[in-house]
DNA sequence: GTTGAAAAAATATTGAG
DNA sequence: CTCAATATTTTTTCAAC
């Protein structure tokens, strides 16, 4: 799908705050709401705006810690242990990847003693995997929440 | 703030579509919509819920390539490099971490050209930083968008 | 594609238990 | 904290340009 620049201005606002009016929107782009609203279903229709999520406080819910995991795979055996990674609850992104890892993956645990559970009775111990990297975020200095549009 | 196990649904179905109606939450925990709208408020209010954002195909907006950049920070430098590194609007994200690496960022390039270029001619070339680890993410097998509820 | 206006639906607010 | 009822706002639809 091709995009306008109304289309990057109306994706830009939702990204920022997926509850803005489309009267509000379409009162900054000087446009009716009408047209927002068709624009937005059709980006919607095309797959360029993927969905609305709220963002939560992991701490709130009780996840102090976040880390990344770097991980080997055995040659061969990469469906079989993707496929059991995606079962372990506190591992919320799975990257493959190039350089020293073959996968990358963001994790959140409740507290290191949760974390270290995760990492030596979940993963760092399964089969297919040769060699592990635990990475814990001290702090995130910056987070933008999406693509720079 | 504490939550309840209502307070959790309700972040459960707003984290996976924040257009979810108050009606329909209510309806789904057998509440009514005020109330659901009086809980949505207090955990706004206490940050629980940080925001809502629509989720954009990065993709659809030109950005074909991510990455993860470990850096090593020299000593005392700190502060200036990661100011600096926030001014780069392919920096997605700025982790402090343990480890390997003292700095990981999550990078968005248009292309591997532009990565390239993002690299070589914004980061790795930067005072500040002693050792770059670019690991280019091939493909991403599994994402959530939050934390688990 | 866009619009204004009407209809439908959702959210915000209020007052009381 | 929860609710029902009401007021307000937003979303959605649609005939017309």
């Amino acid at each position: 799908m091709k995009l306008d620049d109304t289309d990057r201005e109306i994706l830009r606002m939702l990204q920022a705050d997926a509850r803005t009016p489309f009267s509000e929107i379409a009162r900054r782009i000087d446009m009716s709401s009408a047209t927002v609203h068709d624009r937005v279903g059709r980006m919607e229709e095309a797959g360029v705006i993927e969905g609305y999520h709220a963002t939560v406080d992991p701490k709130a819910v009780g996840y102090g810690v976040r880390a990344l995991v770097g991980l080997r795979v055995e040659q061969g055996r990469e469906e079989d242990a993707l496929g059991r990674l995606r079962e372990i609850e506190g591992v919320r992104a799975i990257h493959l990847t190039t350089g020293e890892w073959d996968v990358i993956l963001r994790v959140v645990a409740e507290d290191t003693d949760s974390l270290r559970e995760l990492m030596f009775e979940g993963i760092a111990d399964m089969d297919g995997f040769s060699r592990s990297q635990t990475m814990i975020v001290l702090g995130t200095d910056y987070e933008a929440d999406g693509p720079p549009i």
